[in-house]
DNA sequence: AGCACGCCGACT
DNA sequence: GTCGGCGTGCTC
C-alpha cells in the first residue's frame, strides 16, 4: 500500500472501508472526510440510508467497484488517533470472516459500550471546580453568604481549579455555596490534569513462588524455551498446579516487557485468580468480565490497549482486547463450553487465543484437566506440544472413584443408601461433603396425580421446574413464570405431585435428615446475588459448611480441602445423550467434579450413582482415565466422521410460524448445494431436538466438510446467498462455524 | 438494526 | 376519496 501518497488522484477516488455498527454483513466504502486526516482504527459517523450510524475505519486507500454516484462521505471523524491498531483491526476482521459474522458486529463487540456509540474515550480526570474565566473582575457582595465568599476566595487562589476532594478538604462540604456560585455564572466545573485513576491492580510485595515439582518445571521449560508461536496443551490433572506453571510463564514474559492474556471460562472463576494473581504478579493487572459496570470495563480496556496493564485477565470477549506488547496467551479449562459464545457472532474464545497468539507470535498455553477432545487430537497428531502433569502437587492422594448401581434401588429423593450411609460417615468424622445435581429447582416437573396433567410450557416443548421456594413454575428454556398452582388447571384436583428432584429438593431432604447441620446450596437461583457466589465458596473452602449442594458452578476450580466425600447424583443423561458429545461432556463434568475431593492430604472418595454401571466408557474412565477414555472416544470420533476428523458448519432458523424455518433451510441447502464440492455432506434441514421453544418453531442444518477450508469455501459464497433469500420477517437465522452443540 | 417504500382496510 | 397498518428491502 502506498503509504507515502495518502491524497489519491482525483480521477480514481480512492475509498476508505468502513465496518458500521449495523448488521450489514459487509464493509462499506465512502469518501474520505472533507477535512482531517484518517487512518484505520479511527471511529467514524457515516451517513447510511437516511441516517447517520458510527463506523470503524477498517482500510484506507482501497479500490472500489462501486460507481461514484454512490459513494457518499464520511461525516465526521470521531477520534483523533486510532483505537485499534492494524494487527487489532486484521485479528478481528480475521475473526469475523472465519465466524461468518458481521464485521461491525466483530469489531464494535471488541469495544467497551461507550465507545460503540459516538462517545469519545472516557475522561478518567478528576472532576473539580475552577473560577470563571474573568467573572472576578468585579467581586459580587457575599457578604450575606460567607460560605460562598470562602469558597470564592479558596478557587480564586487556585485558579488552575481544585478538585471536589480538596474543597471539601479545606471547607467541609460546599456543594451548596458550589452550586449557588455556579448558578451565578462565578465558578464552573472543570477536569483537573492530575494523574487518572488507575484500572489495574497491582500489589507491591508479591509473595515468594513455591517450587515447582519435575512435571512442573518440564513443563515451564518446554514453554519458557520456546520461539516465537507455538501452541501447548497443559494438560494436568487436578491439584497438578497448572496455576503454578502459568504463573512461572507470567513472571518471564512480564519481565521481558511484554504483556499477558488470561482467559477463563467464567466470572466465577476470576476473582479466586484474580486474588491469587495479585499476590504473585509484581506488575499491574486489569481485569474484564461481564460482570463489569461499563466505566470500569472501558477503564480496564483503555489500560491493556495503552499497555499501563500487563496482565489481563478476562472472560471470553477478553480475546479481543487490544493489547501492544502481547507476549503470552493462556487459556484455562480450555475444554470449558462457556469459552464458546453461543449468541449472535459464535466465536470460539479458545480457537481465536491461538490465532492471536498466533498473529503476535507468541506462545500460548491451553490448560486442563480433561482437554477437549479436539485439543487432544491436536497434542496427539503434533499441532501442539502435549505437556503434562499427571501428579497431584503437594502430598494429595488422587480420589476413589465407587458407582454405586441403582437400578432397582429405594431412592431419598434422588439419594441411595449407600449413599446417605457414606454421608453420615464422613460427616461424624468431621469432614465436608460434596453433592453434585445438575438441575436447579425443587422437581424438574410437576404433575396431577389424578388426571396425568403435567406443568407443559406454553411456549417450548419442555416441562416447567417447581421452585418451591418461590412458590412458581419456572420454565428453564424461556424464562416463562407462573405461580405454583395449588390445584389442577386441568381437573381442579388439589393432587399435585413433583416428580423428580432438583437442588431445591435434596436440600430440603438434606436438612431433615441432618437438622442443624451447615449446608449450603450453591446454584444460579441460590448465588443470584452479586458476589454471593464467591461468599459462598470462601465459606465452603474455610470449612464452614459441612454439607456443599449444588450444580455445574460447584464443578470449576474450586479448592474445597476439607471435601473428603463427592455424591454424584446423576450424570446418566450423559451417557445416552443424543448430543455426540455427550459422553464427552459427561467425562469432563464427572473428572472436573471428582477433583474436588481429597485436594488436601485427606484422601477423598467420588460416589457416582448410575442406573448404567457397565456402560463400557464409564467403566474405561474409571479404570483407565480421562486419556484412556479419551482415546476411545476419538476412535469413535474418527470411526464416525464426526469432529475433530470432519468440520461442521450449522445453519439454525426459528420463526413463530409452524414450516417457515424448515422452508428456509430447505432454501438454503438448494443454494449450497451447487456451492459444495462432493466430500461436504448436508445433514437435515431437519427440526431441531427441542422443536418448540420461547414460542418459536426451530430448525437446523448442518454442513460437515472434510477440511476448515473446504468448509469455509462453501460458507464464503453461501452467506451472501443466504442474505439474499426471500425470508419473512420473522424468521431468524444464524450460522455456527464450529458448533459445539448439534442438537 | 433503522427507516422508508409499498399496497390493502376504516375514516372524513 | 385519503390516513396508515406493518410486510419487505436497502443501506457504500
Amino acid at each position: 500500500m502506498p503509504a507515502a501518497n495518502p491524497e489519491p488522484s482525483a480521477q480514481m477516488p480512492s475509498v476508505v472501508r468502513v465496518a458500521v455498527a449495523a448488521p450489514v454483513g459487509e464493509l462499506l466504502d465512502y469518501l474520505r472526510p472533507a477535512s482531517g486526516n484518517v487512518s484505520p482504527g479511527m471511529r467514524v459517523l457515516v451517513p447510511l440510508g437516511r441516517g447517520q450510524r458510527v463506523g470503524m475505519i477498517a482500510a484506507v486507500n482501497q479500490p472500489t467497484d462501486l460507481p461514484s454516484a454512490r459513494l457518499k462521505r464520511i461525516a465526521t471523524v470521531l477520534d483523533p488517533t486510532p483505537l485499534l491498531t492494524p494487527a487489532d483491526l486484521s485479528f478481528l476482521l480475521w475473526a469475523s470472516e472465519y465466524y461468518r459474522g458481521d464485521p461491525g458486529e466483530a469489531l464494535f463487540g471488541a469495544l467497551p459500550a461507550r465507545l460503540r456509540r459516538a462517545q469519545p474515550l472516557l475522561d478518567d480526570r478528576p472532576l473539580g471546580w475552577r473560577v470563571r474565566a474573568g467573572a472576578v473582575a468585579e467581586p459580587p457582595d457575599l457578604r450575606r453568604a460567607p460560605r460562598q465568599g470562602a469558597v470564592l476566595a479558596l478557587l480564586t487562589a487556585a485558579p488552575q481549579g481544585l478538585t471536589d476532594a480538596a474543597v471539601r478538604t479545606a471547607l467541609g462540604d460546599c456543594s451548596g455555596p458550589l452550586r449557588a456560585l455556579a448558578a451565578r455564572g462565578l465558578v464552573e466545573r472543570c477536569r483537573l490534569d492530575a494523574p487518572a485513576a488507575a484500572a489495574v491492580t497491582q500489589l507491591p510485595q508479591p509473595e515468594p513462588p513455591p517450587s515447582l515439582n519435575e512435571h512442573q518445571a518440564d513443563a515451564e521449560a518446554v514453554v519458557a524455551a520456546s520461539q516465537g508461536f507455538g501452541c501447548f496443551l497443559l494438560d494436568g490433572v487436578t491439584g497438578s498446579g497448572k496455576t503454578e506453571v502459568y504463573l512461572r510463564l507470567i513472571a518471564r514474559v512480564l519481565d521481558a516487557g511484554r504483556q499477558v492474556l488470561v482467559l477463563v471460562p467464567e466470572i466465577g472463576l476470576t476473582p479466586q485468580l484474580r486474588k491469587r494473581f495479585a499476590r504473585r504478579v509484581p506488575a499491574p493487572m486489569a481485569v474484564l468480565h461481564s460482570g463489569l459496570a461499563d466505566t470500569d470495563r472501558e477503564r480496564a480496556w483503555r489500560a491493556a490497549a495503552g499497555g499501563e496493564a500487563r496482565l489481563l485477565l478476562g472472560t471470553r470477549s477478553a480475546v479481543f482486547t487490544p493489547l501492544p506488547q502481547l507476549g503470552l496467551v493462556i487459556v484455562d479449562e480450555e475444554h470449558d463450553l462457556s469459552l464458546k459464545q453461543q449468541e449472535g457472532f459464535r466465536y470460539s474464545a479458545r480457537d481465536l487465543a491461538v490465532r492471536r497468539a498466533q498473529q503476535a507470535g507468541c506462545p500460548v498455553v491451553l490448560g486442563s484437566a480433561t482437554p477437549a477432545l479436539e485439543t487432544l487430537h491436536n497434542a496427539r497428531n503434533g499441532r501442539y506440544r502435549h505437556l503434562r502433569l499427571p501428579e497431584r502437587a503437594g502430598r494429595a492422594v488422587d480420589p476413589e472413584i465407587l458407582l454405586a448401581d441403582i437400578r432397582a434401588q429405594p431412592l431419598e429423593t434422588g439419594l441411595s443408601h449407600a449413599l446417605l450411609t457414606r454421608m453420615e460417615r464422613e460427616i461424624d468424622a468431621g469432614n465436608q461433603v460434596l453433592l453434585f445435581l445438575n438441575r436447579r429447582g425443587f422437581s424438574p416437573v410437576l404433575t396431577c396425580h389424578d388426571c396425568g396433567w403435567v406443568s407443559e410450557c406454553t411456549r417450548c416443548d419442555a416441562r416447567m421446574t417447581l421452585h418451591r421456594g418461590r412458590a412458581i413454575l419456572v420454565c428453564h428454556h424461556c424464562g416463562l413464570e407462573h405461580r405454583q398452582p395449588v390445584q389442577c388447571p386441568y381437573c381442579a384436583s388439589p393432587d399435585l405431585r413433583p416428580l423428580g428432584q432438583g437442588t431445591e429438593r435434596v436440600e430440603d431432604t438434606l436438612r431433615q435428615r441432618f437438622p442443624g447441620l451447615p449446608l449450603a446450596r450453591i446454584d444460579r437461583d441460590s448465588t443470584r446475588r452479586r458476589g454471593e457466589l464467591e461468599r459462598l465458596l470462601t465459606a465452603a473452602a474455610r470449612g464452614e459448611h459441612r454439607i456443599l449442594l449444588g450444580t455445574q458452578m460447584l464443578a470449576k476450580g474450586h479448592h474445597l480441602p476439607g471435601v473428603t466425600l463427592v455424591g454424584i447424583l446423576d450424570l446418566d443423561h450423559g451417557l445416552y445423550g443424543s448430543d455426540f458429545r455427550a459422553t464427552e461432556r459427561m467425562a469432563q463434568l464427572l473428572v472436573q467434579v471428582a477433583g474436588r475431593a481429597g485436594r488436601a492430604e485427606r484422601p477423598g472418595t467420588v460416589l457416582l450413582q448410575t442406573r448404567h454401571p457397565q456402560h463400557p466408557m464409564l467403566q474405561l474412565l474409571l479404570r483407565d482415565g480421562y486419556g484412556a477414555f479419551a482415546t476411545a472416544a476419538l476412535a469413535e470420533r474418527e470411526e464416525a466422521n464426526l469432529p475433530p476428523f470432519s468440520h461442521q458448519a450449522m445453519l439454525r432458523a426459528d420463526s413463530p410460524k409452524e414450516q417457515a424455518a424448515l422452508d428456509f433451510l430447505l432454501q438454503a441447502l438448494a443454494a449450497a448445494r451447487p456451492l459444495a464440492p462432493q466430500d461436504v455432506e448436508f445433514w437435515g434441514p431437519a427440526p431441531a431436538q427441542m422443536e418448540r421453544r420461547a414460542g418459536r418453531i426451530r430448525a437446523q442444518l448442518l454442513l460437515q466438510a472434510p477440511t476448515r477450508a473446504l468448509l469455509q469455501g462453501v460458507l464464503a459464497p453461501l452467506l451472501p446467498a443466504l442474505r439474499a433469500l426471500k425470508a419473512p420477517r420473522e424468521l431468524r437465522w444464524s450460522v455456527d462455524v464450529d458448533p459445539q452443540e448439534s442438537l
